[in-house]
DNA sequence: ATGCTAATCGAAAATCTTTTTCAATTACAC
DNA sequence: GTGTAATTGAAAAAGATTTTCGATTAGCAT
């Protein structure tokens, strides 16, 4: 009933109409038969063994296209991230602006029932949540509205 | 009545023993005043006007430091990461194992209340969300009651 | 005050990760 | 087949973070 992954990937890129060249075809095999989330690097290592000319660059700009795409979608954890701080309570997530980076911080996330609910059903012992919110803050919106524009930061 | 951030900072390096030497107080006088999250290389550069000597290594280090203990939070971005998975779904989230690094998916986030109420008071058109989780697999939990060990990764 | 010592520092180099450049190659619409 | 724009990979550049190691220093014990 269902379509596999590697051929839905496929078919996401023709719509797109981008080439489905043989670089790609190695890197989509192994995105959509892996078990784990795999970083770049192991993606390269793993597609080579299909496609020995494949140089990481490929891999990098691959994903950033399933990603567009939606057909990846990235896994982050707790120390993957570049920016910090001064918490002012125990508890706190952030909420960023995606035009000009001002964030502001909220402790409420009342996530409990979310947590207690995946522990029942995986086992898992949950002890860390990153939660984090991006959008555009009032004066972005503001800014963009009487500019015409749409475009984000970067 | 509430206890001025940077104070609260110091009087979290002495508890735990290290020391208060100039260059930390330097980063702390920063991230205490900051009205934004900083990078690491930003609170460097912001930090030496104070302490011109300062050097990047050492900001690294007290931002482990001040992670550790709690008087810093780390802000993540929605591209601040370097895991891949494809998607199976449209929306995901994952739990992964901090032990194995093994990771399962989830879609019933179910965080719209958060959001909207996040949107009414402050303003922000929020359209992206973070949302990860971290625990001990199954697997994990009972090798380490196995083994009596708590270990982390890496 | 003075000395002791473990903690801490910073420069430099090593490691990694990611991006940019650019000339050569290739998928694929016609 | 041919033409052309998309794509590729090597190499270099750019960035971020960690490791090394000898010099310095905070804080405690005389
Ligand atoms: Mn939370
Ligand atoms: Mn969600
Ligand atoms: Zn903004
Ligand atoms: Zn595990």
């Amino acid at each position: 009933m269902t379509m596999p992954v590697s051929t839905e990937m496929r078919d996401g890129l023709r719509e797109h109409r981008r080439k489905l060249t043989r670089p790609r075809q190695a890197i989509l095999d192994i995105i959509a038969s892996a078990a784990h989330h795999l970083t770049p690097a192991e993606i390269h290592k793993l597609a080579r063994k299909k496609y020995p000319h494949l140089g990481l660059v490929t891999v990098y700009r691959t994903l950033d296209l399933l990603t567009e795409f939606g057909y990846v979608q990235r896994v982050h954890f707790a120390d993957g991230c570049h920016s910090y701080a001064a918490s002012a309570q125990e508890h706190a997530h952030h909420l960023v602006c995606s035009s000009c980076g001002k964030a502001q911080a909220f402790a409420d996330c009342d996530l409990e029932p979310l947590i207690a609910s995946l522990q029942r059903k995986t086992g898992y012992e949950i002890n860390l949540h990153v939660l984090e919110l991006m959008g555009k803050c009032p004066d972005c919106s503001t800014r963009a509205v009487a500019l015409g524009k749409n475009g984000k930061r970067k």
